[in-house]
DNA sequence: GTCTATACTATGATAGAC
DNA sequence: GTCTATCATAGTATAGAC
């Protein structure tokens, strides 16, 4: 099923690799089009301007994003389980789309500036309600601790979870599922020996 | 003791806080003037580069950073205690230095093209090497879990502490000792309530 | 759909007057 | 120590030939 890769899916797919290397501010649309083996002038045929490029990337990312979360909302299990298929869902995610998961994790202020970003940040905001949503439930039901601000709990998961883009390398044998269940149990049970008593 | 801040002070700071909103690249050394509120061919008076500038705000904060670390290093106490005195240190640190904090955890791929990248990552590994040491110390001495790679939880700590520059605000009621105490308690006890037979 | 050529703007940096 | 004026370069984007 795999098509042979047209010239605008391969811009989107150059151009992501070098926002995500090198920022989106630094990577000149020179650099793009020698990756994809064309000049410059080129680009503009397809896309109207590099930010249009960016924000394409974006979009496409955001929306499999949230059609994964959904996915996540909609399993039976109790608010630990939901809480670990997350992060599972995340990591798998960052492992399949490293480059625009980057991108988003480095470059918000950048994507803040554009024109059109009220649409990605209709998807943020799902994205981020999913994670509040199962906290409070597990929080409701007794499974987590309620000493503890659950917008906390969150930002410190997210970007823990997130940033592992950074230094995550799915190569040799720590596989990304076992990196989730790393995190779920560091997060849920703690990194302080357990009592064995 | 306060100096009434120079100029060259005045473009440190100035920059500093141009860099971490806007990131290196996109700053301009005209922003940067006019912030200052001279031209921008007077940087050049007191900077040879805008490199230079970054350099410098680098540098003093890696210094500032391991000064700090060292302390820590320094305290009797256990492994659990001085990994929360180290959460605590770089929190209040981040707080300090929002501006360079942001800089140097965003902008670490800019960072390694300086020519001068050499000195600051001495002080990097220095950092990194202060954290290891002290998660290895608790898993030797039984305090910590063994189960998990060291290097993976140094890894979700790192982000999730430093990153929190990118959300914290210091005004408010919560306090940022507060926010290291959380921390430390989530990342050492977890999130799944405590069980309380 | 790509190329050539170029318009236009912005960039970091410099020289010399004050 | 700052300003004015400017340089050289590089940036995004466009127009029109092929």
């Amino acid at each position: 099923m795999a098509q042979p890769e047209n010239r605008r899916d391969a811009i989107l797919r150059a151009s992501a690799e070098l926002f995500a290397r090198q920022g989106v501010a630094s990577t000149t649309v020179r650099q793009i089009a020698a990756e994809v083996g064309v000049l410059s002038g080129s680009l503009f045929h397809h896309f109207p301007s590099k930010d249009a490029i960016v924000e394409e990337i974006m979009t496409v990312y955001l929306a499999e994003l949230r059609r994964r979360y959904r996915a996540v909302l909609d399993t039976e299990g109790g608010p630990r389980e939901q809480l670990e298929a997350l992060i599972t869902t995340s990591l798998r995610l960052a492992e399949a789309s490293p480059s625009a998961t980057m991108i988003y994790q480095n470059e918000l202020s950048y994507l803040r500036e554009l024109p059109q970003y009220g649409s990605l940040k209709e998807a943020a905001v799902e994205v981020q309600q999913t994670w509040l949503t199962i906290i409070e439930a597990g929080r409701a039901d007794g499974s987590f601790r309620t000493d503890i601000d659950p917008k906390v709990l969150y930002r410190f998961l997210r970007d823990a979870v997130w940033l592992s883009v950074r230094w995550y390398r799915p190569d040799g044998p720590y596989t990304v599922d076992q990196l989730a269940k790393d995190c779920a149990s560091i997060f849920l049970d703690g990194y302080a020996a357990f009592d064995t008593d």
